[in-house]
RNA sequence: CGGGAUGUGGCUCAGUUUGGCUAGAGCGCAGCGUUCGGGACGCUGAGGCCGCGCGUUCAAAUCGCGCCAUCCCGACCA
C-alpha cells in the first residue's frame, strides 16, 4: 500500500467539536469524519482497523461454534409489539412508516428478529443448541450522543444469540461466549477486565461486562485486590455489617437553622457524617419512597430500583418532598414520616453509633438526635442499596476493593425465557413435549473497541495502536523518494514485508521528513521503518517502536532476519506472540 | 427534555461589546523558486450568502425576534 495513492487526510488541528482524545485523534489521523451528531464516516484507514477487529471477533466466534448470518437493519414494528418492547424501549428506538403507513424501526438490537427466525424453523431438540451471530450496523437514537465513536447513534456491533433446550445448556453457551470474549480481548492486545454487571433493560438473569481499562472511561469498576471478584460499581454488592444493637437515650430534637446538607449539619453539630442518616426521597412508579443511607455514603439507584422492583425511579422534586415530609428539602427523616411513604434502609444502618443516629425531623430547621431506627422509626425493609467505595471489604473474600475506570466494550447476558416466552419460541423434546428455548445474547461494540483502544493507548504525539488493530502494522518511511537508492531500498523492504504477511504502508510522499515522522506517530503505526540516505550510507535502516519510542538500527543488508527478531520484541511488549 | 455555550473560506480562530467603506490571520490548497533526518521559507494565487429567515436602520458578520445545527453539563443508556 502506497501513501501517495491512499486517502489519508491527516489534520494538524482537531475540529473544535471533538472533546475526548479518541475522537480527536481518530479525526486527526484521517480515520473518521463526522457526518452529523453521533454518525460518522469511516475513512479507509478507520475501516481497515474496524475490519481487523471484526476479523478477530469473527475468528473467535466461529471457533466457539457460533455461525455468522446477517440480519436487516430495518425491522417491522409487529415483532417489537409482540415482545412488548415497542412500548417499553422508548425514544431510543428510531421509528418510521413506509409508504403504506406501516410502522418500522431501525434495529438497535436483534432479539426479536432472531427469535422470530428460529421459532419458525427450529422444531426439535435435535437442532439445539444453536448460536447465531452477525456483525452489523446498529442504530440507537441516543438521548445524547457524545464522545465520538464511544457513544455514537450509528455503530458497528457484533451480536450473538444462543438457543438452548434448558438452563444448563444455556450456562454452557454462556461460558463458551465468555471464554471467547476473553480470547478476543487478549488477542487485541488490550488491557481489560471482565466484571459482573447489572442486566439493564435487556433483562435476564446474570451478565458480565468486558471493560477496557482507561482513566477516561465512563464506568467505575470495583475489583478485589486479593481474589478474582470484579464488578461494575452499579452492581457490586456490599455485605451487611455484623449488626450490633446500640442502646441510647431517648430521641430529642435540636435546632439546625438553615442546615440542609449532610456537611452543614455535621459541621454545625460537630459530629462525623457517619453518625448521620441521609434520607432521600424518590418517586418510584408514582409512589413515594424514602431511602436511607449513612451520611457519608452514596445511594445506588440501580440497586434501589432492583430491590423495590420499580420500573421507573426518579429523585423526588422539591415540591414532592415538601408534600410528603411537610418540610423543605434537607430535613427529611424516617421518624414520624407520613405513612404513605415507604421507608427502606441500607443494611449498613443496622449498625448504629453508640449515641444513635442523627436524622432529619421532617420540620424546617430541625434534626433529631439519639435516634434508634428500630425503636423510633418504621423501616419497611433493610437491603444492600449503597454504592461500594474504595477500600470497602470485598463481598466475596473480605479483601480490599479498589476502584478503576473502564469502557464497556462487550456484554454477555443470560436471557433465560424472556424473549422465547413472549414470542413463543418452542421445540419438542425427546418425549414429544413442548419446551421453551433458553436464550443468551452476547454483544461487542466493534466501533467502540476502536475508540476504547485509543483511549487506552495514546500519547502527546498521537495514537499508539496495539498491532492487531492498527490500520497497518508497519509504515516504511522513505525519507527521500527522489534518491534512487533510498526509494529502491524502501520499496524492497515494503515488498518483503508485504510478502511475509506484514500489513505495511509505504510513505513515498514527496514531503519533508518531519511531516512524515509526525504523521506516522499520529496515526500510530506500531512499527516505523525509516529508510534515509544517511542511514544507508552507514549500511543501516532505523526502526522505531511506536509504543516505547525506542529506536534501533538494523543492517540494510540482512534486514530480513534482523527485522523478524525486532518485530518479535515489539509484539512481546504488547503481550502478543 | 432541562441548564450552558458556539455557529465567519477545507481546519483553528480574530472581528460582534460601541453597526460604517473592499471581512481578516495562521494552517491547508494551486503555481514558481530556494530548501530537505522531527509539522521549512519567499513570492504569486484560488477559495466566504459571516448557519437560515424575518425585522430595525441611510447602512447589519455586528442590534432585535424566530428557527436550525453542533458541543458541554444533567436526567437516560451499551
Amino acid at each position: 500500500m502506497r501513501w501517495k495513492q491512499a486517502y489519508i487526510p491527516t489534520l494538524k488541528e482537531a475540529p473544535a467539536d471533538a472533546e475526548v482524545i479518541s475522537h480527536k485523534l481518530l479525526t486527526r489521523a484521517g480515520m473518521i469524519r463526522k457526518l452529523t451528531s453521533g454518525i460518522y464516516v469511516y475513512l479507509p484507514l478507520g475501516l481497515k482497523s474496524l475490519n481487523k477487529i471484526a476479523n478477530i471477533v469473527r475468528a473467535e466466534m466461529n471457533r466457539a461454534g457460533a455461525q455468522e448470518l446477517l440480519m436487516p437493519t430495518v425491522q417491522p414494528a409487529d415483532l417489537w409489539k409482540e415482545s412488548g418492547r415497542w412500548e417499553f424501549y422508548g425514544k431510543e428506538l428510531l421509528r418510521f412508516k413506509d409508504r403504506n403507513e406501516r410502522d418500522y424501526c431501525l434495529g438497535p438490537t436483534h432479539e426479536e428478529v432472531v427469535t422470530d427466525l428460529i421459532r419458525g424453523e427450529v422444531r426439535s431438540y435435535r437442532q439445539l443448541p444453536l448460536n447465531l451471530y452477525q456483525i452489523q450496523t446498529k442504530f440507537r437514537d441516543e438521548i445524547r450522543p457524545r464522545f465520538g465513536l464511544m457513544r455514537g447513534r450509528e455503530f458497528l456491533m457484533k451480536d450473538a444469540y444462543s438457543f438452548d433446550r434448558d438452563s444448563e445448556g444455556a450456562d454452557k453457551s454462556y461460558q463458551a461466549m465468555y471464554d471467547a470474549y476473553m480470547r478476543i480481548f487478549r488477542r487485541l492486545g488490550l488491557k481489560f477486565r471482565a466484571v459482573e454487571a447489572d442486566t439493564g433493560s435487556i433483562g435476564g438473569k446474570f451478565s458480565h461486562e468486558f471493560m477496557v481499562l482507561a482513566d477516561t472511561g465512563e464506568d467505575l469498576i470495583a475489583a478485589c485486590g486479593q481474589c478474582a471478584y470484579a464488578a461494575n460499581v452499579e452492581r457490586a454488592e456490599v455485605n451487611p455489617p455484623s449488626a450490633k444493637k446500640a442502646v441510647c437515650g431517648p430521641a430529642r430534637e435540636i435546632a439546625t437553622p438553615g442546615m440542609h446538607t449532610i456537611e452543614e449539619v455535621a459541621g454545625f453539630l460537630n459530629i462525623s457524617a457517619k453518625a448521620l442518616v441521609k434520607t432521600l426521597l424518590f418517586n418510584a412508579d408514582g409512589k413515594p419512597v424514602a431511602a436511607l443511607v449513612r451520611g457519608d455514603r452514596q445511594i445506588n439507584e440501580i440497586k434501589l430500583k432492583n430491590c423495590l422492583n420499580a420500573v421507573d425511579l426518579v429523585l423526588a422534586t422539591p415540591e414532592e418532598v415538601q408534600a410528603w415530609t411537610h418540610a423543605p428539602v434537607g430535613f427529611a427523616g424516617p421518624v414520624g414520616l407520613w405513612e404513605g411513604v415507604r421507608v427502606v434502609a441500607d443494611h449498613e444502618l443496622l449498625a448504629a453509633p453508640a449515641d444513635g443516629w442523627v436524622v432529619g425531623a421532617n420540620r424546617a430547621d430541625a434534626h433529631l438526635l439519639n435516634v434508634d431506627l428500630e425503636r423510633d422509626a418504621r423501616i419497611d425493609f433493610y437491603a444492600d442499596m449503597r454504592s461500594i467505595e474504595e477500600s470497602d471489604p470485598c463481598p466475596r473474600c473480605g479483601g480490599t476493593v479498589a476502584l478503576t475506570r473502564g469502557i464497556e466494550v462487550g456484554h454477555v447476558f443470560k436471557l433465560g425465557l424472556k424473549y422465547s416466552e413472549a414470542m413463543h419460541a418452542v421445540f419438542l423434546d425427546e418425549n414429544g413435549r413442548e419446551q421453551t428455548m433458553v436464550m443468551g445474547c452476547y454483544g461487542i461494540g466493534i466501533s467502540r473497541v476502536l475508540a476504547a483502544a485509543i483511549e487506552q493507548n495514546n500519547d502527546k504525539d498521537g495514537i499508539c495502536f496495539p498491532p492487531p488493530l492498527a490500520p497497518c502494522e508497519a509504515v516504511v518511511i522513505s525519507l527521500d523518494p527522489n534518491a534512487e537508492n533510498v526509494a529502491a531500498k524502501a520499496l524492497a523492504i515494503h515488498d518483503f514485508l508485504e510478502k511475509s504477511g506484514v500489513d505495511v504502508l509505504l510513505d513515498d510522499r514527496e514531503e519533508r521528513p518531519g511531516v512524515k515522522f509526525k504523521d506516522a506517530d499520529l496515526v500510530g503505526f506500531p512499527m516505523q521503518i525509516v529508510v534515509g540516505g544517511k542511514g544507508l550510507g552507514r549500511g543501516v535502516v532505523e526502526v522505531k517502536d511506536r509504543r516505547t519510542g525506542e529506536k534501533t538500527e538494523l543492517p540494510a543488508d540482512g534486514f530480513e532476519n534482523a527485522f523478524a527478531e525486532w518485530k518479535k520484541r515489539v509484539y512481546a511488549g504488547w503481550g502478543i506472540d
